[in-house]
DNA sequence: GTGAAAGCGCTAACAG
DNA sequence: CTGTTAGCGCTTTCAC
């Protein structure tokens, strides 16, 4: 038996219209019969149905969350970010995953649309120029988050800012007595955030006058394996260039990588020191906990939310720039103290 | 500009009916029509609305996924498992979180219904009696995952045999030359899972004939710090009771176990061995790697997707019953072989 | 093979 | 303060 806003309004001998105030404005219903009213849906336990609400207002509550991938670590962080802050709103979310290809990011945003959500915000990959066909036409706010955009249809942005972040991780080694450093990067394709790390890495280098070969870097992807191999590809060479100290672009690698120099028996951090990228759950839970630099993922989560929320009362479609979060080194214990003899 | 099913018809030449018709029965509608209607959707990029098609329909190609936590390990497998069978079924899952709580559990299942999901799959804590009023008459199917009902409501649940996997935990200890075997067990709350678990762990003492004390096991919950803390429980009367070995509840509290004997001076495996239980993506990215037991997630939701789907197509309220998925030990690191001097 | 008309459950003017 | 009347975009009898 469906319980409907009719069946309520019968029960309660109004029409369907005041039950459906009581719902949205029970101010303006007469406070005896909000109160018949609400009597009548308890005892019935009537739920509206979200729906037909959705397609009368041509809202439904609903934000499209698009992820890189759903087995990466890293989503576990965004997710919880988002559903914390949306849950707050009364919103739901609906994940696509685009599994780290490009072909399932354009799909991701007309099936989004498709499924009627209000706003969406996105995490995969760069946003690239060829992307303006589909942004332009979409009615519905994006929010970029932990990623950029080189398209022309104007965005929003939080994130890190990742130059910085690496330069940051190559200081600290520095501070730690630390010269011959090297990084394990991702692909040059991934420009939002690994070649912007990548950058960081080359700034820090110049900064700080250290030495470099083009086998202190290698490029890779940023799941466990990848940094895996990379590390393994480095090791070849270890003998020769002496790294004593290596950056990655992600936990997830870095782990691999530490992985890898304990198969190959090295220590960390006693042979080669590692530094991770983003914090986390599992940073601190392996051995030894990764020291890392810190994104913030809860707050970037909730200003993002809270930015696409505003657009969608309120669209404004040149809205556009990118938004820094602080980002912050955690010292755990991958990476160790050089003393420097005098 | 909104393009809708009589904007295609318009320029079609034909009514919405018909439009609506290549959509869904496409082989009720000649041939050229056919191919006109087509060309005119494409040519004006049109999606049909998902709501007013759930709206008519009364199904939303969606179901409702309900988890434990979605910051756990244990998430990303029952999710990444569930996100896959139901992509290539072509529906949606909306996830609602209860957060460990029996308060949000009941929530969940209303929470869900008025979404209009057309099922649910249930993997949270077990299923009480006091689920029942709400489970009936919810109107649409349920299905159990990696969890068990108590409540009267004909249920299926596919999971793993738990008892049986602990058992086979600690026989496969056994065969290493274990003896002092100790377990890290989760709250008897949660009957579903740990107290099955515990069980496990009580037969194969039994059967085994192997030493037993209270102190052999402590009761704690299933996340990394949990399991960090029961080992230093545990750990205090160690010089006691002499355990070589530990089985737990969880590869996740397993990995804060090993921590914890990592930071109070033990080796795993050379002092004490520790084996876990899931086999989730973590496990062996860990050091050491974790020997556990493994449950195949992907194919336990596969198969609780395809039950939930034929539960929509064809209601049996009568449906009931568990059905065990085989579960496997895989050795890694984590275990050391005890020779045994004769 | 195709169209007209009614309806899914709710909201939103517009009257009163 | 409350009810009447139209839709929202799609599907679905029932005729033609």
């Amino acid at each position: 038996m469906k319980v409907t806003i009719r069946t309520v309004a019968q029960k309660a001998g109004v029409s369907p219209t005041t039950v459906s105030r009581v719902l949205n404005r029970p101010e303006l219903v007469d406070a005896n019969t909000r109160v018949r009213v609400r009597d009548a849906m308890e005892e019935l336990d009537f739920r509206p149905n979200a729906l037909a609400r959705g397609l009368s207002t041509n809202q439904t509550g609903t934000i499209g969350l698009v992820v890189p991938g759903i087995t990466d670590f890293y989503f576990n962080e965004i997710y919880a970010g988002i559903e914390q802050t949306t849950r707050d709103l009364g919103m739901k979310v609906l994940v696509y995953d685009t599994e780290h290809s490009r072909h399932r990011v354009l799909e991701a945003f007309t099936f989004l649309k498709q499924h009627q959500v209000d706003g969406i915000i996105y995490t995969s990959k760069l946003v690239t120029e060829d992307y303006d066909a589909v942004l332009e036409r979409l009615g519905i706010p994006v929010v970029l988050m932990l990623t950029q955009s080189m398209a022309k249809t104007p965005l929003l942005s939080f994130k890190v800012d990742d130059i910085q972040g690496v330069f940051d991780a190559v200081a600290y080694l520095v501070s730690r007595g630390h010269r011959k450093i090297g990084m394990l990067s991702t692909g040059m394709d991934d420009e939002a955030t690994g070649l912007q790390r990548f950058e960081g890495y080359k700034a820090a280098v110049r900064h700080y006058n250290l030495p470099f070969d083009h086998r202190y870097v290698v490029v890779g992807g940023y799941r466990f394996n990848d940094g895996y191999a990379a590390m393994k590809q480095m090791l070849q060479v270890q003998s020769d260039i002496q790294l004593t100290a290596v950056v990655t672009a992600g936990d997830e690698m870095a782990i691999g990588a530490v992985r890898c120099l304990h198969d190959n028996g090295f220590r960390v951090p006693e042979d080669i020191s590692v530094v991770g990228y983003d914090d986390l759950g599992i940073a601190s839970m392996v051995t030894p906990r990764l020291t890392t630099i810190r994104q913030p993922f809860k707050e970037i989560a909730a200003r993002a939310v809270n930015a696409l929320v505003d657009l969608m009362k309120q669209p404004n479609p040149g809205a556009n720039g990118v938004y820094f979060h602080p980002h912050q080194i955690v010292e755990r214990e991958s990476v160790r103290e050089i003393v420097i003899p005098r």
